[in-house]
DNA sequence: ATGTTC
């Protein structure tokens, strides 16, 4: 495979480049890359952008396939990319998603100064670590009938609020409400359903996280007030996603199309990137059973987030004013939506993998209460450094199909890492600067900062290419992991 | 990411 060189790029902004479609034979459009220059020379170092141009051969891609600068190596598809493809028969590719079906971010925003929740800093993490199961194979407070399943799978997080798990603001203030439409609960096999039945309310592990922070910095105050965010505030971050449920969706999808594709007559550069048309019998199955999974995901944070609820009912008593729900936004999903491509106005189906949604101010599929602002993105930064909340302009549906970065992208694998640092030292640096940490060694290793691009460039190109607006930044106070 | 090699 021809080997991706800076003088293969050409520059369409100082954050914005493109490799043109006729660097490879079979690209169908061009492949372009939203970053600082000096992200993209890092980028440029792994295969990210060879399998970003793989992604252009896709079936009825349109317009160009794009990632962000936090991207990195995936399964098939880099994460932190994003490609459309036409609807209704276009590609649907289960890498295009990732294994960790909507896997994604929920923010509460807390009433408290941080200054009254600091002292209770290390009674919190371990509140909040007996309420929230975390670890591979963890099981969570209960365990699904078939009956409760099929309800999780197509009703999402609004099953959680209705067993009491949440409030009706919560499902507001949750992208698509926490379920989506499409979803057909019997497409999801038994073997996932097995894996999914006592995960509900579980983090997982990895990069997976519950992180107590407060409002740092705010750099536009009509946007953090719209969004209910003031300076000094303690905030509460979930990172997870559809645990085993989803991945084993992801499985049996990509196993049934690398053995239908060659019926379509498709062949890629790479068997990773496994796609059937959307509307045939195979994609409509993995789109159904992906839209379930996605709904079993935000049922999942819906959960854990009535698990910090009672953590903080815990340690500050049951009339204490508890973190209300800012928003929840994925950001291992697809959709189909609308967007205008060359002034036409055109259905398509949006992979999202390792990049959020990213509305402008007035689309209908924004909060009412955030509309005006457009929609809140939310960016975790890694453990130990600041995470971001930024907004969608008006722009963003004209760049990448309105979509943005997911966070500040891994740089080193887990292994470089595990050989670089030195965790019990890492972890003593973090609690002299004020962070806990509730997390093995091994954890924090694979999650220390070195082991990730600078979250402040990564937001700084996303800003500068007009996509977001930056809002407010958060400096984590303690994180608990898997 | 993941019953971390069904």
């Amino acid at each position: 495979m021809k080997k991706i060189r800076k003088t293969d790029i050409i520059a369409l902004s100082p954050y914005w480049w493109e490799i043109p479609a006729s660097f490879r034979a079979d690209m169908h459009v061009p492949a372009q890359i939203i970053a600082e220059e000096s992200l993209l020379d890092e980028i440029l170092d792994d295969r990210s952008l060879q399998q970003l141009v793989n992604v252009t051969t896709l079936p009825g891609i349109l317009k160009a396939a794009f990632v962000m600068p936090d991207v990195h190596e995936g399964y098939g598809f880099p994460i932190g990319g994003v490609a459309a493809t036409a609807y209704p028969n276009g590609a649907i590719s289960p890498g295009g998603i990732g294994y960790d079906i909507n896997c994604g971010v929920r923010l509460l925003r807390t009433p408290s100064p941080v200054a009254d929740i600091r002292p209770f800093v290390p009674q919190l993490v371990s509140e909040l670590n007996r309420q929230i199961p975390s670890g591979m194979g963890t099981p969570g407070r209960f365990t699904l009938s078939e009956e409760e399943m099929d309800e999780v799978l197509l009703t999402g997080a609004e099953w959680a609020v209705k067993q009491g798990y949440g409030t009706q603001e919560d499902l507001e203030f949750t992208e698509s409400h926490g379920r989506l439409p499409g979803a057909t609960p019997a497409k999801v096999s038994v073997r996932a359903r097995q894996r999914g039945r006592d995960q509900l309310g579980t983090l997982g592990s990895g990069n997976h996280f519950v992180e107590v922070g407060y409002v740092e910095e705010i750099f536009e105050a009509e946007l953090a007030a719209g969004y209910g965010l003031f300076e000094g505030q303690v905030t509460v971050l979930i990172h997870t996603g559809s645990r085993g449920l989803g991945h084993q969706v992801a499985t049996d999808a990509i196993r049934n199309m690398v053995e239908a594709m060659p019926r379509y007559g498709i062949s890629l550069p790479d068997r990773e990137l496994a796609c059937v048309p959307f509307d045939s019998p195979e994609g409509q199955e993995y789109f159904q059973a992906m839209c379930a999974a996605a709904n079993f995901a935000w049922c999942n944070r819906q959960v854990i987030a009535w698990e910090v609820r009672e953590a903080w009912k815990a340690v500050f008593g049951e009339g204490a004013a508890l973190p209300e729900l800012l928003y929840d936004v994925a950001h291992n999903i697809a959709k189909v939506e609308t967007h205008e491509i060359e002034g036409e106005t055109r259905k398509v189906i949006v992979h999202r993998k390792g990049a959020t949604r990213a509305f402008g101010p007035g689309h209908g599929e924004i909060p009412e209460a955030h509309r005006a602002c457009g929609q809140a993105v939310l960016i975790p930064g890694s453990m130990g450094t600041s995470s971001y909340v930024l907004a969608g302009t008006a722009q963003s549906s004209g760049i990448a199909f309105g979509s943005c970065c997911h966070g500040a992208g891994r740089r080193l694998s887990r292994t470089a890492a595990k050989k670089q640092v030195n965790a019990p030292v890492l972890k003593r640096e973090l609690e002299a600067a004020g962070i806990y940490l509730e997390a093995s060694y091994r954890r924090i290793a694979e999650e220390a900062p070195i082991a990730y691009k600078d979250v402040d460039l990564v937001v700084q190109s996303v800003t500068a290419a007009g996509i977001v607006k930056p809002v407010a930044r958060l400096r984590p106070l303690a994180a608990i992991k898997g």
